[in-house]
DNA sequence: CTTTATGCAAATGCTTTGCAGTGCC
DNA sequence: GGCACTGCAAAGCATTTGCATAAAG
């Protein structure tokens, strides 16, 4: 329960209502909604009876991407190249992982492959590069 | 010099002023350019004299994504969580291909890996799925 | 001629910011 | 009490759309 507080305050953020209660709602979300977009944690909030506001919202979602906390990422929305794509967050439980994300359900799959990531820091190298970090995202369909 | 205008047609679009030259700027785009965002094609079109207005831009590059002449990509701008990502355009020159920014210069280099592929392939067929797309960036740094 | 494209300006959607008021420590 | 945090409304961007005009086949 005082979880959170502790969290908060090794990020060097002060503990408030809005903080804690989004950090709740981010550590609660079931295996099939750990991605939220703030829309939709500025409106788990209301259901929940808070009055926080979108803009607070998207303040503590960038405070926590910044410490580390969450991991904000940028799914496109249809291909068909409709730039439309908005921002959704997940919560950062160590380890790293990639995305599948489903054409039709939209649901999402993480994952993590050792040779991919490794191929990955390979390829960068012959380049004469550093791999800093990386975006893999498989856009699938479910099989027939 | 009516290469273009074959590309058009095929595609089923009628041949304009707009279109043509936007086409010729994608084509003309040295190597270390191939990578424009709507903005700077718009800027490369008064460059070149010619009024093209920015909604057109955002049109025909959304046309030319639709028919398969161009690929739309989403490069985000700085890690550090900012939401930050503008749309680039980039002629679809046959060969797919993935990308490797520098996070300090911009540079984008391009590059393939069939191990990556298959990997790829075989990771979403694990889940059960049909792989029908996927998006690859890597974030680097020049080594030092 | 008829259809499709263009330009401009206004509208959008998501996200950020300015500012006055509020609540942690 | 002071300074960080919040809410609200307004500003910002990148991109899209409505509509009257202009050009293509």
């Amino acid at each position: 329960m005082a979880e959170e507080n502790q969290e908060l305050r090794r990020a060097g953020l002060k503990v408030t209502l809005p903080r804690v209660k989004i950090l709740q709602i981010l550590e609660s979300a079931g295996v099939e909604q750990q991605h939220l977009s703030a829309e939709e944690v500025y409106d788990a909030l209301r259901d929940a009876g808070e009055n926080v506001g979108l803009a607070t919202v998207y303040r503590v979602l960038t405070q926590f991407a910044a410490a580390g906390l969450v991991t904000r990422h940028n799914f496109e929305a249809g291909r068909d190249g409709s730039g439309t794509s908005h921002s959704v967050f997940e919560l950062a439980r160590g380890e790293h992982h990639d995305h599948m994300v489903c054409m039709e359900s939209g649901e999402v799959v993480e994952f993590h492959d050792a040779v991919i990531e490794e191929r990955q820091r390979q390829i960068a190298e012959e380049q004469g590069y550093e791999l800093v970090d990386h975006s893999l995202v498989l856009y699938v369909r479910k099989k027939s």
